[in-house]
RNA sequence: GGGGACGUAGUUCAGUUGGUUAGAACGCUGCCCUGUCACGGCAGAGGUCGCGGGUUCGAGUCCCGUCGUCCCCGCCA
């Protein structure tokens, strides 16, 4: 292998096989760098030592692919290169055989600017080349290896389930794939192997997991696919705290075999404690929380910054903190709240923000001290005071989203100042996991006015919150119901601000299940025929069960340091999901197309 | 569906207020060079300024449309 050469192998034949990575012609010397995944490793042509050779090696060019026969040879002090791990040794070519020519690529994996996308999508094959990219795609390869055997050796089997499946209820869209054998009718592709998984543990398996590629047809983002990996898994008879402790479990192998050693367990905080303190269902806890500080205020600048914010005197006022963000000119203030996310979601026409740190000294003397102490804010820190316009038809968790995501755009602004997404080598500060627990059971829609299952409609619920479900099957169109404050037991792992799996204890009794699809405002007959199958499953002596899905992708992504899935996934898609190597997806003939029974619209 | 950024040589970019022949670096071709390692030196080739239309005496530059890539909102059980 190219990277392999040490100084105790000088004086040994050596074969290597790889592309010219670089060439440096001296005349009547020639360095070619040869380089395969290992690394790459300095071969000397000598004109004085063989003429033959050294006139084959002139004819060299990038990347062409080449297999040396030569003599590994330390080299002396002065022409060491520290930059390489096959440094201190280089190879006397003895044989060249020129194994493959190459056109000129259009870019160079050697070279250090990177082209712009479209270029690297479109020739991927010369983008893997590159040292990162063999990196990541090996680094990938680590993690899920790490995971296999982890959750292997905890006695969980891979398992299989069909990518032709059937369409999934709610959710995301369906990538259909039209049956040629029944026209008119249509597979899904699977979305997640939820239905089959649960369907497993009624099997008798009672541990499954599966790598498992997922389909979902919604619009991508720089942490979006729409096919993507999962781990995915289940277990019968857990306790959500079960399902933890071997995410954690395979989460320290799999941080492991990068290198990264995490503490578990992870710390854990309820929906409604997160919304509340981040404005997020997956808070970034490298950034200090929100903190409320209304209660800080004396009385009468409370009534006075009610009145100039036109909001009532028990307002709740987040102040958000980024340290170290340094001296900011009131231009650039003026600007906070103008660009990001915080601005997309429409945040300036329902929250008043207060950024100006003199302005606020002098029309709030007293209050001042109090409220910084209470947020934690320090010299040098920027600070935000965000509080919801009364008029606003927002809800609360509305306007603590709004803000989390105010916090984050200021974060990331700022990022270069206060450095917290910058990586310090300690595996504790770089990797803040948590646990968010207690997710809502159903969320309102306003679009077709019902209430939706928030995770999926085979989410169980917290005991205590039952009566509530049975006292609300008259209000299921009623967006005040008391369905809104139904705890499930579904919980998320979060790394950093991304989301990396989610799950759930599963309803395993049919009776409950039914009572979920009437809260949904399904009829008996409507959730029979969406998944008759399973509903009968449920009645044959199912055991309780739960379990997760992580997304591997992010994870990678996460350990790789990159800012997009794109960079640890060999071939992906463009945001309008279309892959540029291959040119999907494209027409069909109308042949295809007739013996499937299909015609498109123009 | 909506908002924003970008598109100039093979590649990465510069291109002033609209003004004569559109530049640089890397890559490419040729020549020189025995210790380079992002080798160096000399010479050279290489452009439908994404595409279409408009304004103008004159458009890479201004306007409209369109295509593509990226980021975000919506969407993503």
């Amino acid at each position: 292998m190219c990277g392999a050469l040490r100084p105790a192998d000088s004086g040994k034949k050596a074969v290597l096989m790889g592309w010219v990575n670089r060439r440096r012609d001296l005349g009547n010397l020639i360095f070619i760098d040869i380089r395969d995944r290992s690394g790459v490793t300095q071969v000397v042509f000598n004109k004085e030592r063989d003429p033959a050779i050294h006139q084959k090696a002139e004819g060299l060019r990038n990347e062409y692919v080449i297999a040396v026969v030569g003599t590994a040879k330390q080299r002396v002090p002065d022409t060491v290169n520290k930059n390489i791990a096959t440094g201190e040794v280089e190879l006397i070519a003895e044989e060249l055989r020129i194994l493959n020519e190459s056109k000129q690529p259009p870019f160079l994996p050697s070279e250090t600017v990177l082209p712009n996308e479209e270029m690297r999508l479109k020739y991927r094959y010369i983008d893997l080349r590159r040292d990162t990219m063999q990196y990541n795609i090996e680094l990938r390869h680590k993690v899920a290896l790490a995971i296999r055997d982890y959750l292997s050796a905890q006695g969980f089997f891979e398992i299989e389930t069909p990518f032709m499946t059937r369409s999934t209820p709610e959710g995301a869209r369906d990538y259909l794939v039209p049956s040629r054998v029944q026209p008119g009718s249509f597979y899904a592709l699977p979305q997640s192997p939820q239905m089959f998984k649960q369907i497993l543990m009624i099997s008798g398996f009672d541990k499954y997991f599966q790598i498992v590629r997922c389909f979902r047809d919604e619009d991508l983002r720089a942490d979006r696919q729409p096919e993507f990996t999962q781990i995915d898994l289940e277990m019968s008879y857990p306790q959500p705290e079960r399902v933890w402790e071997v995410v954690e479990g395979f989460l320290t192998a799999a941080f492991k075999a990068s290198g990264h050693e995490i503490k578990t367990p992870f710390p854990r905080m309820s929906y409604d404690e997160a919304m509340r303190l981040y404005g997020s269902d997956k808070p970034d806890m490298r950034l200090p929380a929100m903190v409320d500080v209304r209660s800080a205020f004396t009385p009468e600048e409370r009534e006075k910054f009610a009145a100039a914010f036109k909001v009532s005197p028990d307002f709740t006022s987040l102040l958000i903190r980024i340290p170290k963000a340094g001296d900011i000119s009131g231009t650039e203030r003026r600007t906070i709240g103008t660009y990001g996310a915080f601005a997309h979601s429409q945040g300036t026409s329902f929250v008043s923000l207060m950024s100006d740190p003199n302005r606020f000294a002098r029309d709030y003397p007293n209050s001042l001290e109090p409220i910084l102490k209470a947020a934690g804010v320090e010299a040098g820190d920027l600070w935000v005071l965000a509080v919801r316009k009364a008029d606003s038809r927002q809800s609360a968790n509305q306007f603590y989203q709004t803000c989390g995501q105010l916090r984050l755009d200021l974060a990331q602004k700022y990022a270069a100042k206060h450095g917290f997404f910058a990586k310090t080598g300690d595996p504790a500060k770089d990797y803040r996991f948590i646990w968010v627990t207690d997710f809502p059971m159903f969320e309102w829609d306003r679009e077709s006015g019902r209430w939706n299952a928030a995770h999926h409609p085979f989410t169980s619920l917290h005991d205590e919150d039952m009566a509530k479900l049975e006292s609300s099957f008259d209000t299921t169109s009623d967006p005040k119901s008391a369905l809104g404050e139904i705890r499930a037991l579904a919980y998320d792992v979060v790394l950093n601000g991304t989301e990396l799996g989610s799950g759930s204890i599963r309803i395993h009794r049919q009776d409950i299940q039914s009572k979920i699809f009437r809260a949904l405002g399904m009829t008996e007959e409507e959730a029979r025929s969406r998944f008759g199958f399973f509903l009968e499953a449920l009645e044959y002596g199912t055991p309780p069960h739960g379990g997760i899905a992580l997304g591997l992708d992010r994870i990678v992504m996460i350990l790789a340091g990159a800012d997009s899935l794109r960079e640890v996934i060999p071939f992906p898609k463009t945001a309008r999901a279309v892959d540029l190597m291959v040119d999907a997806p494209t027409p069909v003939s109308e042949a295809q197309l007739k013996e499937l029974g299909i015609e498109v619209k123009k």
